[in-house]
DNA sequence: AGGGGACCTCTGC
DNA sequence: GCAGAGGTCCCC
């Protein structure tokens, strides 16, 4: 097993049940319709989706082992959507979730959709990869690299997810060369292929499409949808995937009982798979937690405090996997989990809300010339972060 | 092996 | 206009 035995306390056990009518009763109120429907739905019904009204169910997680704002917007997914103030809705699996972050430091969950309200709880803490301890993982990071401390103190609670394999590959096929927005309308599109879920606020949620669905999609569709080169991408993967034993989900999933350098290689057979987002569903999708995607953001970062004497060099694979080796150097084998943090500190929306103390150069400091106000800004005036304080 | 350019589209300066 | 967006592919 890769994934060690969870550090944290098991499944919390709501304190106070709900019985099962008072379920259904509220699952009712919630627009879903099945796919052949959706598309005479025109006026969706309005729906109990304001915080007040949704009965949150605690995950007994502290804001130090999972904070919202710096988990679902920050590149990992493109399939979540802020539905309100520090909360956010996404598909798990035939699931359709909220969670939010809530004032008593924990996190609270509801199941908008689902036959199976136990098993949906299951797999929302394999998705947020509850068997790990953050705290535990940064303590070594901040042992062994004092700016990683400092960075720490004002990014508490940024962990990292465990998605579906297959979702998770179609997403970061879609970010190559590309901007957030973009790849969410792109993702959005795919995803509108699949069993519609359910609305909350403005959006529309599906269960993320089968490989035999995908397969109806072509790339001229793709292409007038917006997905440029990356369409033959999406094609190509997808009939790649549908030609190995089993259709491809099966082929997917074994690559997380393989190690982190046969499952690159797996994946980056696969049309529109690079080094970059072969480690990014690595370490997204596939339990290889010292996967380490190598991106413009962390280029700059490991240049100038990780291995300064390839500055200059150009990232080719090879000097891709030197990057990486020098990451795992440094952080050990939950690097990748060193990276995401590391990533978000570099995003403008972060880096905005760091004090200048954390950038050690003044070509760090100059990079951000406007208060940028981010999702993640306004949720911290939401609820103060205690280290600010 | 590794540098260089093309590739879709959109946003921000 | 033109670079840049959490790149990849192809050619030399």
């Amino acid at each position: 097993m890769k994934r060690p035995k969870s550090p944290l306390p098991p499944c919390p056990s709501t304190s106070t049940p709900p019985p099962p009518h008072h379920r259904q009763s509220f699952t009712k109120l919630i627009t879903s319709v099945s796919t052949k429907r959706r598309n005479i739905l025109q006026n969706p019904q309005p729906l109990p989706t304001s915080a007040a009204e949704i009965n949150w169910k605690p995950l007994n997680i502290s804001k130090s082992e999972l904070y919202l704002p710096l988990t679902f917007p920050t590149g990992q997914t493109f399939r979540w959507k802020k539905t309100g103030p520090l909360q956010y809705t996404g598909p798990i699996g035939p699931h359709l979730i909220s969670l939010k972050q809530l004032e008593d430091n924990g996190v609270g969950y509801f199941c908008h959709f689902t036959d199976d309200e136990d098993r949906a709880r299951t797999e929302l803490f394999d998705f947020l990869n509850m068997g790990m301890s953050l705290n535990s993982i940064w303590d070594e990071f901040r042992a062994a690299d004092s700016r990683f401390a400092e960075l720490a103190l004002h990014l508490e609670g940024a962990r990292v997810l465990r998605q579906d394999p297959l979702e998770c590959l179609i997403q970061f096929i879609c970010s190559s060369n590309n901007n957030i927005q973009r790849i969410t309308k792109m993702v959005d599109f795919i995803s509108s292929k699949g069993r519609f879920l359910g609305n909350v606020e403005e959006f529309e949620f599906y269960e993320f499409p089968s490989i035999e669905k995908l397969a109806l999609l072509s790339e001229a569709e793709l292409r007038e949808a917006g997905f440029g080169y990356r369409a033959k991408y999406i094609v190509g993967t997808v009939a790649a995937l549908q030609s190995k034993p089993g259709g491809g989900q099966e082929w997917l999933a074994s690559l997380r009982k393989l190690d982190l350098q046969e499952s690159v290689v797996g994946l980056s057979s696969l049309p529109g798979v690079g080094p970059k987002v072969a480690a990014c569903i690595a370490l997204f999708a596939l339990d290889h937690h010292h996967a380490i995607p190598v991106d413009t953001h962390v280029w700059k970062i490991a240049t100038r405090y990780l291995v300064p004497e390839l500055a200059g060099t150009s990232l080719t694979p090879r000097i891709c996997s030197r990057v990486a080796d020098a990451f795992v150097s440094k952080y050990g084998k939950y690097a990748g989990w060193a990276q995401t943090l590391l990533f978000i500190s570099e995003l403008p929306s972060q880096k905005a809300m760091l004090p200048p103390s954390v950038w050690e150069t003044d070509e760090g400091r100059s990079s951000v010339k406007t208060q940028v106000k981010s999702e993640a800004v306004q949720e911290t005036k939401g609820i103060p972060r205690s280290k600010e304080n």
